[in-house]
DNA sequence: TTGTATGCGTTATCAC
DNA sequence: GTGATAACGCATACAA
């Protein structure tokens, strides 16, 4: 391993100098800059990490941690933490919160002793026991929940958004709408949504009906067999999160409903898996891989522990795609296969 | 931040004793040892990662590169290896390969400044370049990947994989099978899938009928009307991964043809997507999870370079779900003219 | 069984 | 503008 006295000695100059001009200080001529480079090309060298970051108490390193990782809205913004933390040369460390958050302490005191420069959090809740295990130094900012005002967080308006998206829902003529939540116990944000939707319902004096899935793909089928339980006639379904919304697009078909012409469903996230359903998944984006850009961003430019607690909501938007439409009378016949376009 | 002298103070010891106890060497006393590790639990010592490293020119890093960090496929992986890693006290970094791979020599040259015990590759190719950048001390495994015999990889049988999927689609009767398959100048296993088709098809007397996407699931569509183009009485579609796999689906029955009844659809992988799509997706699996600890386990323990190059092949498995079945007869209410051979 | 001393590769503080 | 030197926190060879 060529280290930085090789240079030295390869470019005839002390480390100190090799040092000011790997890391762009002042103090060498221009001279003296074209002996360094050109050694430090001879020999392939390349600063250790290691020993920069025991010497400087900082390595480009961000932290990232989420609930699971194959999750895909995870996956969203992780894949924009990775490209903002490459073009600003740092590296980013996986870990996964776990079941309870328990794995997250374990990970944090690692990040801790690897000096991390900062903390993403995604889709969890930050405890007091895990802002203890990070230590003082060292930033931590929570994407897509918004954690009170203890935190930096980065999100939408979630209340907001299910909002708009149920009174979107309205607006196409809608009256018997049906909510399929997530769980409040290990989403928080789906508290905030179950508000907007209800706000929305109540101001346009219409009845909510609600039933609770876990926000995965499997818990929406028996999740919708509540909801058509309670309201056999809903017109619209609006799932909370995008891999219930395609489990409802399926599961009305198997049930012989069409989707949107029987039944209109409305997704939230916008995740890759939005699309992968027929007709594709209208739902309420948020901006993942923007969020994930933007924690980075946030880290390193404010990353200082004194930025304060104000969460930055960012904007949300309604995609519509083919699972909703405006309501329609009771039809007469099935206009069943048509010529393909 | 408290270090081992500080441990070593309270203890009354010395460093090097506090040390010992740490790494569970021998060479103390059973009261020491109490002592010692009393003064841990009190400062809430962490030995720091960096000194560690420096010193011993090792840290309990692995590195993860895939071509694309969102992707469902590789997030299973990842998910597999985050596992493994936890485990073992070892954190996972993320890299992502980029186009061309362009990205993963930086990823590389990265990870062996941080002296990581090893590197793991997701779906893509080991480049000379690449092997150049991590340098000789670092293990890397490639994993869903078959790199010729020149790296130790981890991987299906993708061709007898192939082979079996379209052994069973001719068992279940069908005759005209067309193949989606994927890229195979990005995707390397491509090549071996569609050698087991051809081998499956030629062995039964079949016409082959091949169309090329690119593994995505937006690509599927465009290559499915090339497929029916070729032949239009198509009883069976084998798409070779599970993004193109459930968009053969959808546009199947946006064409007004039913799956299964009127087409089979075989997918690859068995990634969460495979289950998105109602019928749910028949289709070759992959122990994805199982494959990033596996891939961990062996850079830990015969991690060392000269390991050997000997591939490891893992079984795959047909999974059965609704998106298959057995060809019919022509039915009666055909929805469409059809008769054209 | 335990302690002392050294060095890993770097940066920062000083002197020149 | 440049170089010698100390220190970051740890593990280890060697001495005791």
């Amino acid at each position: 391993m060529t280290t930085i006295r090789d240079v030295a000695r390869v470019a005839g100059v002390s480390p100190a100098t090799v040092s000011r001009v790997v890391n762009g200080l002042i103090g060498y001529s221009a001279e003296t800059q074209r002996r360094v480079e050109d050694a430090i090309a001879q020999l392939g060298y390349e600063p250790d990490t290691l020993a920069r970051g025991l010497r400087t108490k900082q390595t480009a390193v961000i932290g990232v941690l989420a609930p699971v990782v194959s999750d895909a809205l995870a996956s969203e913004i992780m894949s924009g933490v990775e490209a903002a933390a490459r073009v600003r040369g740092y590296s980013v460390m996986l870990g996964r919160t776990g079941p309870g958050s328990t794995f997250a302490p374990g990970y944090l005191r690692t990040l801790r002793t690897y000096r991390a420069a900062g903390v993403i959090l995604i889709s969890a809740a930050i405890t007091p026991e895990m802002r203890r295990a990070l230590g003082s130094g060292i930033p931590l900012v929570s994407v897509a929940i918004r954690d009170g005002q203890r935190f930096p967080s980065l999100a939408i308006d979630d209340e907001v958004a299910a909002y708009d998206g149920t009174r979107h829902l309205i607006a196409l003529g809608h009256r018997r709408i049906g909510l399929l939540a997530g769980d409040p116990d290990s989403v928080l944000v789906n508290t905030a949504r179950k508000r907007g939707y209800l706000r929305a319902m109540s101001e346009a004096a219409l009845a909510p009906v609600i039933a609770h899935g876990n926000s995965l793909y499997d818990s929406a089928p028996p999740a919708l067999a509540d909801l058509l339980a309670r309201d056999a006639g809903l017109t619209a379904v609006f799932a909370l999160s995008d891999e219930m919304g395609p489990a409802v697009v399926n599961e009305l078909q198997r049930r012989g409903r069409r989707v949107p012409d029987d039944v209109s469903v409305l997704g939230f996230d916008n995740t890759r898996t939005s699309q992968h359903v027929h007709p594709a998944l209208s739902t309420i984006a948020q901006p993942l891989e923007r969020m994930g850009e933007l924690a980075v961003e946030r880290l390193l430019t404010d990353g200082l522990p004194s930025t304060g607690p104000v969460p930055r909501i960012l904007p949300h938007r309604l995609i519509e795609r083919g699972s909703t439409a405006p309501i329609r009378p009771a039809r007469p016949n099935p206009p069943r296969n048509k010529e393909q376009s």
